[in-house]
DNA sequence: CGGACAAGCTGA
DNA sequence: CAGCTTGTCCGG
């Protein structure tokens, strides 16, 4: 066993963490440390210690090799404030601080990530305003690597027909306009024909896809998540969000599909975002970076080249929109199911038909367990909300109480889900058939949901479901006018989501949407399958709220957020917006600033939550 | 994070 | 004042 004394290495298995670990005589400072020691700097790998620390590398680990396989980035374990904790060199070579007694590593376990991603990591935590810790976690191997596999021979691929494929590479950042049923591989092979690709899709099953169908094509490729060791070795890396951050042995392009969809950001502070990370990791290795999105963000569309494809193209990639305006229908008869769905729930249009009804929030009609009475607004006589595990919210005041009934002081209640339980029986009276409810629990069998059946869900159904002949949006109309900065983007991306599963003009499907604004621009982008359109109107909303892209936002959140506040003062160009629900929104020009801002704040201790570009302001 | 230690609370 | 809880500090 490398590293330790001699009687530690009888046991040196590297139990647990919590272990009692024998007192280890510490090497006293510079004078009595042996002539040509190395010392590394260390960065432990414990949650909200931010801190390096100092090491000696053992003489030994020099003698067995490994000595040599310890750089920047290695991971490592050792003692720490009695405890064994892994962590990562982050330098080499260091002077130590005088008069600190220092430890030996205990072992080493294996490689980590380059200097290139630590350097972009720190970039990172700077940009959102977080630590290093989990950033270096996730851009690091799952399990030990000791070595890496061979680098696999260099693919000859015939270059690219599509001109915008060519084109979208040879600028440093192109955002290309692809409708929902375009094909990406083109563009992927050609990223690989300049050398080792970055590719990001915003889904794993989507990376999964795109990576065994280059395998097959014979291209050296690695999944991100699973195959550390192969990435670092070479070939096109593959993955979703955390791939951003995996291991590219030559970089040469990357490419980020999808790029408006949501899940390339970080739910948990620090809130990083793929898309952004993945454009500057590009740009520091000077090669190019494509963003794909059948509606580009306006995030992307000010930071690249837009290329749209012709629009005969785009229209055949995109299915047609039946809009449903509500206005039309007899008001006497104004439920949630206007009269032409009927023909839509028969099947007579085709089938399957997969219905959304994305309630809001937590909202639920609730019922007490024990007197099965409906919880009430004691004052207003309405149901109240449930806002989150143990609050009651009055919808017409929005005063809160605890979450215990007013008729018998108990604390249990059922939810009657109204919402899709409901409708589900409306649906099938009105289709005439049976209605199936998906949730996030329903089991869908292997071989997907039924040919000829009608579904209902909130928008999770989108992500259980392969195909369909008709997706249709019930209430389409809360999407677009939800109080929230992407709710129009939000909307969009919906829709593309339902475009994927009836395929484009001529796959026969289509997306029906209920509305009273079939004016509003999402939905003529769609209809008129030009997204290009919702461009405009919104950054204009944009510009004149002062919002991003034309301002950079950061929530602070937590029980130490009023002192953080406080600490900040009010620097230069900043404006403070809040508090609302105890969270604050720091607004600056650009992330620069805002990033420069939030560093040099003192941190008050305790939980304190900064989200920068917060998902749901 | 989690151990060490100090300062506060309780009960006989 | 022992024995326990709660809080603050700090790690090489």
């Amino acid at each position: 066993m490398a590293g330790g004394t001699a009687d530690q290495g009888r046991l040196d298995l590297d139990l647990t963490t919590t272990d009692p670990v024998p007192a280890e005589p510490a090497v006293g400072a510079d004078p009595t440390l042996p002539a040509g020691s190395r010392i590394v700097r260390i960065l432990p790998d414990v949650a909200a210690l931010e801190r390096t620390f100092d090491y000696l590398v053992p003489p030994s680990w020099a003698d067995d090799g490994r000595g040599q396989r310890l750089v920047v980035g290695s991971r490592v374990r050792m003692v720490l404030a009695g405890r064994r904790v892994g962590g990562w060199v982050v330098e080499d070579d260091v002077e130590p601080p005088p008069g600190v007694a220092l430890r030996s590593l205990t072992k080493s376990s294996g490689m980590g990530p380059s200097p290139e991603v630590i350097d972009l990591v720190r970039w990172a935590a700077h940009r959102w305003a977080g630590r290093l810790n989990g950033l270096l976690g996730t851009a690091s191997p799952p399990n030990v690597v000791e070595s890496l596999p061979p680098a696999p021979p260099r693919p000859t691929i015939p270059p690219a027909t599509a001109t915008w494929v060519v084109r979208a590479l040879e600028v440093p950042r192109a955002v290309v306009r692809l409708p929902p049923g375009a094909d990406v591989a083109p563009l992927v092979t050609e990223a690989a024909r300049r050398g080792d690709a970055l590719v990001l899709f915003s889904t794993v099953p989507a990376a999964e896809h795109m990576a065994s169908r280059l395998h097959e094509m014979g291209l050296p490729v690695s999944l991100a998540q699973r195959q550390w060791a192969g990435s670092a070795a070479g070939g096109l890396v593959v993955g979703s969000r955390a791939a951003a951050l995996a291991p590219v042995a030559n970089l040469a392009a990357v490419v980020v599909v999808d790029e408006h969809d949501e899940t390339y950001q970080e739910e948990r502070a620090p809130t990083w975002h793929a898309r952004d990370l993945a454009a500057e990791r590009a740009r520091r290795a000077g090669v190019p970076c494509v963003l794909t999105s059948p509606s580009p963000s306006l995030e992307a569309l000010g930071w690249g080249e837009l290329m749209v494809p012709s629009r005969a193209e785009e229209r055949d990639g995109w299915p047609i929109l039946d809009l449903h305006d509500r206005r039309d229908d007899d008001p006497v008869r104004s439920g949630l199911l206007g009269q032409r769905l009927v023909d839509v729930l028969r099947g007579a249009e085709g089938d399957p038909v997969v219905c959304v009804l994305n309630r809001r929030g937590r909202s639920r009609l609730l019922v007490c367990n024990a007197c099965g009475g409906l919880v009430r607004c004691p004052e207003h006589q309405v149901p109240m909300i449930q806002e989150d595990e143990d609050t009651l919210a009055c919808p017409v005041d929005g005063t809160r109480r605890p979450q215990v009934c007013d008729e018998c002081g108990a604390t249990r209640f059922k939810n009657l889900r109204a919402g899709v339980a409901r409708v589900r029986e409306e649906l099938e009276a009105l289709a005439n058939r049976p209605v199936l409810e998906v949730t996030g629990d329903t089991d869908v069998p292997d071989g997907g949901l039924s040919d000829h059946a009608v579904y209902v869900g909130t928008e999770a159904v989108l992500y259980r479901v392969d195909s369909a002949a008709r997706v249709v949006f019930l209430e389409f109309d809360q999407e677009l006018l939800v109080p929230r900065m992407r709710a129009a983007e939000q909307a969009m991306a919906l829709l593309i989501r339902a475009a994927r599963l009836v395929g484009g003009r001529f796959d026969g499907g289509r997306i029906v949407v209920q509305t009273r604004m079939p004016e509003h621009e999402v939905l003529q982008a769609v209809l008129h399958a030009d997204p290009g359109r919702l461009v405009e109107p919104e950054l204009a909303r944009r510009r004149l709220l002062n919002l991003p892209p034309c301002s950079a936002l950061a929530r602070v959140s937590g029980p130490p957020a009023a002192e953080f506040i406080t600490n900040m003062g009010s620097p230069d160009g900043i404006d403070l917006l809040g508090p609302r629900d105890g969270a604050w929104l720091v607004r600056a020009p650009d992330h620069d600033r805002l990033s420069e801002v939030l560093a040099a704040v003192e941190r008050p201790k305790g939980r304190l939550r900064i989200e920068v570009d917060p998902p749901r302001a």
